[in-house]
DNA sequence: TTCATTTAGGGGCAAATACCCCTTTTGTCA
DNA sequence: TGACAAAAGGGGTATTTGCCCCTAAATGAA
């Protein structure tokens, strides 16, 4: 029986080759290549030869994360499976991770020998759902979705701004409105997130990863 | 020649038993446990037998951190040499780790080759630094200290509740103390850090761990 | 073609914030 | 024991913020 060629994407390279020692210890796989971004691995595919059977994919990295990336995997190489791997826990994180394709979502945070049962049944039905993301999904379909989705772009792009030093004078000048129309954002925000302040704002903003400082 | 005895406290399981193959594949090292935690480290050293000559050590951890932990290690067992290994890149959290007592600092983006170099430098000649990490010494002695050094302990208690949706009014109370004495914190903190209002205050603790949201 | 939603804007007011000024008490250390 | 820093508190004021009210244009779907 062949064994599955897997491909780890992943930044920090000594984490990718202590990873890399653990699959090819595995049976059924064996690693191929190291990446350290979405964007060398899309590079990679350019050459058939360095298309694999299974990407194990981080999710933070620099210049194209593994959301992005398993978007064009999803559209241009169908038949790649991606197993996403992260220390995200933040229920947002993991299902735009789902949306985007992944297969599965496996925490950095689990044992050698279920990164192995997760990989098997991947290739063989096709997905590996831990409970813990199973609940997930069931949730984000009674929950009505997740907050920042109450938010439009243009509100999003004042909270940018208000994450700021800037009076709202200077942010509405920035965004050319009237202040008026920034308070009114404000106001709105306020209402549909239950805050008090705007302290209360810039935390929420960055807990929600709508601003990272 | 015997192998040196070596200790892994990563919270993240999978990446412990990763980068465990990885020092068991280096002829001098060997893996004696690995921990979750500062505390589980601690408990076992209460047994002579699961003290090593080394602890590879993460600094961001549940429970007890790579700095708590190696201050304990530095004054209860001075003889067990501690290499950090963390993805933060930052001076401050570098230079705590190192005054904590840390024989050297490694990015977790380095080669594993590099790792087995640095292990054996630790061991052999007790330090082992990049130039990364000796240049950031050697900036550490001319730039006079980081910012938060300038902040009293009072003023950093009175972050804490800054990053909140509280008034000053309502901190003052928490505190116990006159919205006065509040005010004045707050006054002298902007002056030090150059700030103009609450926003960017929440913005500079956060930017330089003072307060996690 | 209505009706609803979104986007943009305005008036007024009370509370909170930012920015000056200033004093007293408590350590603590040289 | 005097000097000096830190901690705690106060007065006054201008600006900003938060919270109500309400209007008009544009867009878009039924």
């Amino acid at each position: 029986m062949q064994s599955y060629k897997l491909v780890i994407v992943e930044d920090h390279v000594l984490l990718s080759q202590a990873i890399e020692g653990l699959v090819n210890s595995f049976a059924q796989f064996e690693v191929c290549y190291l990446c350290k971004n979405g964007k060398e691995l899309i590079t990679r595919f350019k050459d058939p030869k360095n298309i694999p059977d299974i990407v194990l994919m981080d999710i933070n990295m620099p210049i194209m994360n593994g959301i992005e990336t398993t978007k064009i995997l999803k559209d241009q190489y169908p038949n790649v499976r991606v197993l996403a791997l992260s220390v995200e826990e933040d229920e947002e994180t993991i299902l735009k991770m789902l949306r985007a394709g992944a297969k599965g979502y496996l925490l950095k945070d689990t044992e050698k020998s279920i990164l192995e049962n997760a990989l098997i049944e991947v290739m063989e039905t096709g997905f590996y759902h831990t409970k813990n993301v199973t609940n997930l999904l069931l949730g984000s379909l009674t929950k009505k979705n997740n907050p920042s989705d109450l938010l439009k772009p243009r509100e999003l792009e004042f909270i940018q701004h208000a994450c700021t030093e800037k009076t709202y004078r200077e942010i509405a000048s920035d965004m050319c409105l009237s202040p008026k129309t920034i308070e009114g954002y404000r106001d709105v925000i306020f209402d549909k997130l239950h805050l008090r302040n705007r302290t209360g704002l810039v935390i929420y903003a960055i807990k929600h990863k709508i601003f990272t400082p």
